[in-house]
RNA sequence: GCUGCUAUAGUGUAGGGGCCAAUCAUGUCGGCCUUUCACGCCGACGACUGGGGUUCAAAUCCCCAUAGCAGCACCA
């Protein structure tokens, strides 16, 4: 039976439970795969490196972590990772704070690495002593060779008495950059050659790190797993990228007899037409390509809300992605699906006019048009365009045509005498412009209007938008038949809007 | 090169031996509705990477091939 079908014979047999087939049928999300031993609440973790602001990558990550957290309760940390001075760029603190508080994660602990740094230094010294790291002074390119070939490096053979002078002196500042690291002993013969001998700290002397004097680091894998230890994390979340960084936690966690947390790694995430980069996006902003970290060009979280996305789109977007292994493409398509669900029954309808060509309608009368500020919401009003014939027309649109009805005001005839536009007035009759398949298209009094520009990522549109627009700012609008757009700002009369999808 | 992960319509996803000639969303196309090419409604289009096996039965389990991705940093 098809599903036609099957609804008539629903309809002949129980008529009220027609509205539940198509109710259910239609709003209902997504319901993500369970976490192993979640039942009783979760602590999970957001951990980005403020390098820069958050994108749609770090999106992913911190909107499922959060689906979770809310999901089975629990807290959800956020945790700053700024252990490598050179990858800090001091302004990123705030703009992670910002996305996140856009993104609507329901964050309810905050630590920062650079203020746990004795904590690093002191389970260090714990692992040096249990023998499950040792101090390096070997050349990284030299330890390299070596590894590759799964042979030890002569600093392995030292003693823990050693190891730990060595470490003493190199919180001492009696080291360079570069001469030292202190390495998690693992296996020198992993079949895996990313598993063997890690390193678990470092000296960096230059830059400054903003927050804190110190030149001694931790590298990502040591400060994470003691941090996802002694912050209780149960679950992560994250991309197969660290599948490998995973593993080499795991040793961390065994030498000290510690329980990891649950982990999922979903599949990379190709996302085209932006720029993700930090290093790319900030040459672009330095070399004045790109007007900011919320150049529509890029695919900031800032950026895409300049465009006008809705964090909730944001969200929804990215649960429906889910945390699958696959590798998948970000598709903007359905963002901008989600958002328009968001974003349609909000936005009001205003008229603007691409291009535009300014016409005396000969034989006019004067006539005030009411247009609804929405269609599907008749509450809200409307707006009022009066005119004596005198209007403004997008160019594209009567470009070949010799009949149109403005919509909302009148039927209009278009000859093209030489290079001279002679548009006359045809009679109020929609169903005459039906009749004729004349397309009804937006315009504007020549008389009130505002000059707007519609920015697109692919150029910007110049032209003329209603009075009433200039009351919008912030807001999603749609304009008629072209789309939804994001009323930026208006300064001095002058209308900016950014361009968000149809 | 070594190690590992993955493979369902254009895109995203469901499905983890029979209920699958495969779900939902998005998209595209057509229709209805409509003073927007919006919204809504109806319909159509469109996929199990290939090859072997296991089994009465495979999208689902195993092997091989292929492809994509990731890691092999004193980055995160």
């Amino acid at each position: 039976m098809s599903q036609s079908d099957r609804k008539s014979r629903l309809e002949e047999l129980a008529p009220e439970l027609l509205a539940e087939l198509t109710e259910t049928t239609h709003e209902r999300s997504r319901e993500l795969p369970a976490l192993e031993g979640a039942e009783n609440g979760v602590v999970m973790r957001f951990a980005p490196n403020p390098s820069g602001p958050l994108h749609l990558g770090h999106a992913r990550a911190s909107i499922l972590n959060d689906y979770y957290v809310r999901r089975y309760g629990g807290r959800y940390v956020l945790r700053i990772e700024d252990t490598d001075p050179r990858r800090v760029d001091p302004e990123a603190y705030g703009m992670v704070q910002e996305d996140i508080a856009w993104l609507g994660l329901g964050i309810t602990d905050v630590v920062y690495q650079s203020d746990r740094l004795d904590i690093y230094y002191d389970l260090c010294r714990k692992l040096i002593e249990l023998g499950g790291a040792y101090v390096c002074v070997c050349e990284s390119e030299r330890f390299r060779e070596l590894k590759l070939k799964g042979k030890a490096c002569p600093c392995r053979e030292q003693t823990v008495e050693e190891n730990l002078e060595l470490w003493q002196q190199m919180l001492d500042g009696e080291f360079y950059e570069g001469d030292v690291t202190v390495r998690v002993k693992t296996d020198l013969t992993h079949p895996d050659p990313a598993m063997r001998d890690y390193s678990a700290m470092r000296i960096v002397s230059e830059p400054l790190h903003p927050r804190v004097d110190a030149t001694v680091f931790p590298l990502m894998n040591f400060s994470v797993a003691v941090d996802d230890h002694l912050l209780g994390i149960t679950h992560v979340i994250r991309g197969k990228d660290h599948i490998a960084n995973t593993r080499r936690q795991r040793y961390i966690f065994d030498y000290f007899g510690w329980k990891p947390p649950v982990y999922r790694h979903y599949g990379r995430m190709g996302i085209s037409g932006v720029v993700l980069s930090t290093s790319g996006m900030r040459e672009g902003i330095e070399s004045g390509l790109y007007t900011g970290w919320d150049d529509i060009h890029l695919g900031t979280l800032r950026a895409i809300a300049r465009r006008g996305i809705e964090a909730d789109a944001v969200r929804n977007a990215m649960v429906d992605i889910g945390i699958g292994e696959t590798d998948i493409s970000f598709s903007w398509e359905n963002l901008y699906a989600k958002n328009k669900e968001l974003v349609d029954p909000k936005a009001n309808r205003y008229f603007f006019v691409p291009d535009p060509v300014e016409v005396t309608v000969e034989g006019a009368p004067r006539h005030e048009a009411h247009a609804a500020l929405h269609p599907n919401d008749p509450a809200r009003g409307v707006r009022t365009l009066a005119t004596a014939g005198r209007i403004l027309l997008p160019r594209a649109d009567i470009e070949g045509r010799s009949m149109v009805r403005l919509k909302d005001l009148y039927n209009i005839r278009i000859a093209q005498d030489g290079d001279v536009l002679r548009v006359t007035y045809a009679g109020d009759s929609l169903d005459e412009a039906r009749r004729e398949k004349a397309p009804i298209i937006q315009w504007l009094p020549a008389e009130t209007k505002l000059p707007c520009t519609l920015l697109r990522q692919d150029g910007s549109l110049e032209g003329f938008c209603e009075p009433l627009v200039a009351g919008e700012a912030d807001n999603v609008v749609q304009f008629e038949r072209i789309g939804f757009a994001r009323i930026d700002s208006v300064d001095g009369g002058r209308v900016s809007a950014y361009f968000a999808h149809r």
